[in-house]
This record gives C-alpha cells, sequence and structure tokens, in this order.
RNA sequence: CGGGGAGUAGCGCAGUUUGGUAGCGCAUCUGGUUUGGGACCAGAGGGUCGCAGGUUCAAAUCCUGUCUCCCCGACCA
C-alpha cells in the first residue's frame, strides 16, 4: 500500500482522554478513532492488525477439529429468558423494542443462541462431539467503558463452544482448547500466564484465564516462585494457619472507644497489632437480605470468595452507613457479631482465635474477650480473604506468591449442562436414552488482545509490533518521491516483495525525512528500508529493525534477498 | 449509581475569578528558502465559545436548566 492512497493520520500528541501508553499509540499512529465511550472505528492499520490474530485464531482452530460460523448479533428476549440470564445478565444486557413491542438485546456472548443452534441439530450421540466457534463483534452496556480497546462495549471476541457426550469427553474438549489457546498466545508474541480464575456469570467448574503480563492491567495475580501454581487473586486460596492459642476464655467486657472508627485507629490506641482485631463487615446476600462478614483486622474481604460462599451469582454489594446502623444499631466502626441476628460467615483464620476485639453495635464502644460458639453463633468458616503477596503458596506450600498484573485476554470455561439444561439441548445415548450435552466455552477478546499487544510491546517512539501480527511486514520510506531513480527503484521492490507474499507500506507522501523516521517509529513496522539518495548514490540501502534499533547497509540488488532471509530466520511464514 | 473535573478552530490548551464582542502552539492553504530524525521566513483561511433560557446597554465570562465527555470508586470478559 502507498501512503498517498491509505488512509493514514498519525499525530503528534495524544489525546487528552488516554491513559494507557497502548491506547495513545493507537490514536496517534491512526490506528483507531473514538466514536463515543467504548465504541471505535478501527482503521485500516488496526484491522490489519486484528485479521493476522484472526488468521491465527482460524489455523489452530481448525486444525483442531472447529468449526466456524457466524450467529447474529440481535438476539430475541425469549431466548434469554429460557437460561434465566434476561434478568441475571443486568445492565451489561443491552435491551431493545422493535415496533411490535417484541424485545432483543445485543448479543454480548452466545451461549443461549449456540446451544439453541445444537438442540435442533444434535440427535444422537454420533452426531457428537462438535466445536464450534466464530469471530464477531459482541456488545456490553459496560458502566464505565475505558483504556481504549481494552474495556471497550463494542469488542471483536472470538467464542468458542464444545459440545460433548458426557462429562470425560467434555474435559477432553477443555483441555483441547486449553493447549490451543497456549499456542494462539505463544504464535502472537506476547508474554502470558495461565491462571485458576472465576467463572463469574457464565457459571461453571474449572476454568482459566490467559493473562498477558502488563502493568496497566486490571487484575491482579498471585504466581508461586516455586511451583505452577498461578491463579487471579479474586480465587488465590489462603493457606489456614492452624495456631491454637490455649488461652482461656475471658469475661466479656465493653470499654469505650470514642472518635476510633478505623481499625488502624483501634489497633493504635490499644497498642495491638490490626491483625488481632476482628473487623465485621456486611453485605446484601442471596436475595439482598443482610449478612455479616468476620476477617482479622489485617486483612481485606475477597468479594468473589464471598459470592461463591454464599452461592449468589453476582459479587454482593456492601450495605451503606445508614443499612448498618438500621441493622445493628451502630455505623461502621462500631459493629460486631454479638446479638446479630443475621447470618455470620467468618473467616477460617479466626477459627481458632479466642477473647476477641469486636466492636459493640454501640457507637464509640467495643467489646473484648468475644468468644465464638459461647458469645455468638457462626454460620459458617470458610476461607473469605484476599491472599496477598508473600504469603506461602496454597499448591506446593513451600514457595512464596508473588504478584503481577494481567490483562485478561482469554478465558476457557467448562459449563457442565448448566445451558444444555435450561435450554433443553439433548441427545439420544446408545440405549436411545436423552441425555444432556456437556458444554464448554472458550473466549479470546481479539482487540483487546491487539492493545495488550501494544502495551507491552513498545517503547518511547511508538509501537514495536511482534512480526505476527504487524499490520504490513516493511515500511519504505521513501526520502524523495520527486527523485525517479529512487522512486523507480522503490517501486521495484515494492512489486518484487509482495510478490514473494510480503506486506509492504511506502511512505511515498511529500514530507521531510524526519517526519516519515518519526511516523515510522509509531506505527511500529518491524522493518523499515530506507530510500535515500545519498545513500543509493553510494550504492547501498538502509535496513532498520524496529525491534532492536540496528541498521544495517545492503547493496540495492541485495536488499530483497536479505529481507526475504530475515523473515524466514524470525519464522514468519509468506 | 456515588464523588470529582471538563466542554472555546482538526488536535492540545489559555482566556471565565474582575462582563466590553476571542487568543496561543501544532495541523491546514499560498509563496519562498530548505531537505537522512517531527525545518525556517512571509502571508492566509478556519470558532453562532456544548445546547436552551434568563440578567445586562453589552455574556465564552454572571444565573437557571439541560446534554455530553473524562477521571476515581462501585461494578465488570
Amino acid at each position: 500500500m502507498k501512503w498517498n492512497q491509505a488512509h493514514i493520520f498519525t499525530l503528534r500528541e495524544a489525546p487528552a482522554d488516554a491513559e494507557l501508553e497502548s491506547h495513545k499509540l493507537l490514536v496517534r499512529g491512526g490506528y483507531i478513532r473514538k466514536l463515543g465511550p467504548g465504541v471505535f472505528t478501527y482503521q485500516n492499520l488496526a484491522l490489519r492488525v486484528l485479521r493476522k490474530i484472526e488468521r491465527i485464531l482460524r489455523e489452530e482452530f481448525d486444525r483442531r477439529g472447529c468449526t466456524e460460523v457466524l450467529m447474529p448479533m440481535v438476539q430475541p428476549k425469549e431466548l434469554w429468558d429460557e437460561s434465566g440470564r434476561w434478568q441475571e445478565y443486568g445492565d451489561l444486557l443491552l435491551k431493545m423494542e422493535n415496533r411490535n413491542k417484541q424485545w432483543f438485546c445485543l448479543g454480548p456472548t452466545h451461549e443461549e443462541v449456540v446451544t439453541d443452534l445444537i438442540r435442533k441439530d444434535i440427535k444422537s450421540y454420533r452426531d457428537l462431539p462438535k466445536n464450534i466457534y466464530q469471530i464477531q463483534t459482541k456488545y456490553r452496556d459496560e458502566i464505565r467503558p475505558r483504556y481504549g480497546l481494552m474495556r471497550g462495549r463494542e469488542f471483536i471476541m472470538k467464542d468458542a463452544y464444545s459440545f460433548d457426550v458426557d462429562r470425560e469427553s467434555a474435559l477432553k474438549s477443555y483441555w483441547l482448547m486449553y493447549e490451543a489457546y497456549k499456542v494462539v498466545f505463544k504464535r502472537t508474541g506476547l508474554d502470558f500466564r495461565i491462571v485458576e480464575a472465576d467463572a463469574g456469570n457464565i457459571g461453571g467448574s474449572l476454568t482459566h484465564e490467559f493473562q498477558v503480563l502488563a502493568a496497566a492491567g486490571e487484575d491482579k495475580l498471585l504466581v508461586c516462585d516455586n511451583c505452577e501454581f498461578a491463579a487471579n487473586i479474586e480465587v488465590a486460596p489462603s493457606v489456614f494457619e492452624d495456631r491454637p492459642t490455649g488461652e482461656p476464655l475471658e469475661k466479656i467486657e465493653e470499654f469505650a472507644t470514642p472518635d476510633l472508627k478505623t481499625i488502624a485507629d483501634l489497633a493504635k490506641s490499644l497498642k495491638i497489632k490490626e491483625r488481632d482485631l476482628v473487623k465485621t463487615l456486611f453485605v446484601k446476600g442471596v436475595d439482598g437480605k443482610p449478612v455479616a462478614v468476620l476477617l482479622r483486622g489485617s486483612d481485606e474481604l475477597n468479594l468473589v470468595k464471598l459470592k461463591n460462599t454464599i452461592g449468589s451469582v453476582n459479587p454482593p454489594e456492601f450495605l451503606t452507613d445508614e443499612e448498618v446502623k438500621k441493622l445493628t444499631s451502630a455505623y461502621p466502626g462500631s459493629c460486631g457479631p454479638v446479638g446479630l441476628k443475621v447470618p455470620i460467615y467468618v473467616d477460617q483464620y479466626l477459627k481458632n482465635k479466642v477473647n476477641w476485639i469486636v466492636g459493640a453495635n454501640r457507637d464509640g464502644f467495643h467489646l473484648k474477650n468475644v468468644n465464638q460458639d459461647r458469645d455468638f453463633k457462626v454460620t459458617l468458616y470458610a476461607d473469605l480473604r484476599m491472599t496477598t503477596k508473600g504469603e506461602t503458596c496454597p499448591k506446593c506450600k513451600k514457595g512464596k506468591l508473588k504478584e503481577f498484573r494481567g490483562i485478561e485476554v482469554g478465558h476457557v470455561f467448562y459449563l457442565g449442562t448448566k445451558y444444555s439444561k435450561a435450554l433443553n439441548a439433548t441427545y439420544l445415548d446408545h440405549g436411545g436414552k436423552s441425555q444432556l450435552i456437556e458444554m464448554g466455552c472458550y473466549g479470546i477478546g481479539v482487540s483487546r488482545t491487539m492493545q495488550a499487544a501494544i502495551e507491552q510491546n513498545h517503547d518511547e517512539n511508538g509501537i514495536v509490533w511482534p512480526v505476527e501480527i504487524a499490520p504490513y511486514h516493511i515500511h519504505i520510506c521513501l526520502l524523495d518521491p520527486k527523485d525517479k531513480t529512487l522512486s523507480d527503484k522503490t517501486d521495484e521492490y515494492y512489486m518484487e516483495l509482495q510478490s514473494l507474499g510480503l506486506e509492504v507500506l511506502v511512505d511515498d507522501r511529500e514530507e521531510r525525512p524526519g517526519i516519515k523516521f518519526k511516523d515510522a517509529d509509531l506505527i511500529g513496522i518491524p522493518l523499515r528500508i530506507v530510500m535515500g539518495a545519498k545513500g543509493f548514490a553510494a550504492g547501498e540501502v538502509e535496513i532498520a529493525i524496529r525491534k532492536t534499533g540496528e541498521k544495517i547497509k545492503v547493496k540495492p540488488d541485495q536488499t530483497v534477498s536479505y529481507i526475504a532471509e530475515w523473515f524466514k530466520t524470525v519464522g514468519v511464514k509468506f
């Protein structure tokens, strides 16, 4: 492509609303333009990158026996009522009504549609297993889109769905996809980790996230420095330190703690450690009924663990200060478990602790020597705290946990029969008996992967594309388009390289060299050929490698062969 | 949804406190000098100051309403 024919407009300054470097570079490099919050146009350069990623996906999925389809974006309410997710999915589901008062939603994911498809076609165990995938634009009405393509409302996703006769076969499908994902992300040139994760409102029991490591990532990951354990902090278990104190139970006593509202204040005033205090939190449980949660003063509540413990679909909300006052007759800071008439969930770390200090449910007062079972009833002990870096690995019990930040680019779920049951998707087994189909679902954020790649591969001058997903292979800076010899030679390279199957962008603008070099660095194409009159007269052409900054001078008649060889060496097929 | 901030030329911003009819840098256009890492000189074009209403001789500026966007939180693949 010649620059003058293309639609590429770079910006010197970053847009005011961009925070992440990857977002700034996408806009500055002319890759994307924003239409509204979380909604973007992918300009040609971005589209080419997306197509590269999609090509890798298609290759890896097709070769593993997956079938590509394209399902509708507009989906009828009735189907979502069947799965219960018309309500359950919440405001993320964009709903709309047509002139006949029929309701639809824009597809945020396709479990319902694909299960409907399958239940109509699959009749026998002979028709299974199947794996169906698509690459499509999804819409989720995010409350607050941010970070460019990282959390958009509209985004491109590759979603795959597996259908099997039983659990064993379904798990085989699951691990096949798991391996496929590994290969895909390796091929895109990204540094990633596979972590244990929460299934969210998709449902299912076995699930892994593929996280691209980046300081700007929205997710926190804990990774063992000794074994292969890696988990999203949302689900990372805490190692239960069972330390019976052996101390006798003391008599409960109330004492005044005026103006001591936080655990930190209280610990300071009483001259004890925060971890030796007990804090009481209140959330809305299933059906919105209040639930009390007790943790060590130093610990943070993990809402995902709590969600899974109490069995709600979405992470619970905290009670407001006023709701807490109404429930306990004290504001947060002076609340405790004694006398409460709501379920009390207690973190396992408190199991053997005696003589607790807790709020007295009277503003400005606390109780000491409070003991579980004697002074209040525990509904359930569970792992409810946020595990933190530096703690012992829950798997090998030897290593220490390190913290990373990650961008979730892929997620695999084993679903079981959640959707086949809800939508009645069955097959006839050998004995002619009707059985529920076992399912799995697998997603890759394609547009997010593109931005994650930039977040991980850029320098102060711009993007540095991994070769497999770069929009073009070669960027030719034709320094003086009016020089006939030079432009003829450029055309020659352009044709030759393209006939080899390499993709070439020629900057044939009437611009100063400095501008062309800056733009080339910004756009980030792996190899740059500099066509300058001086060098050419001296019998040399400069080839620059974007990633290393290395510059190689070759003879004009060796340019094409050198480049072809270079791409072969780095493993690019063309 | 709670808290904070912002809407002035294509982009980035100043001007608003103290009302007097809009400015800077980049970009764009013309001419010239330049030409291997975001050139220089001279000139030009471009804005109903988010929208609606009000106060006033006079509103980007003050008042009321409204819309939109951004950030933090909550929430969330």
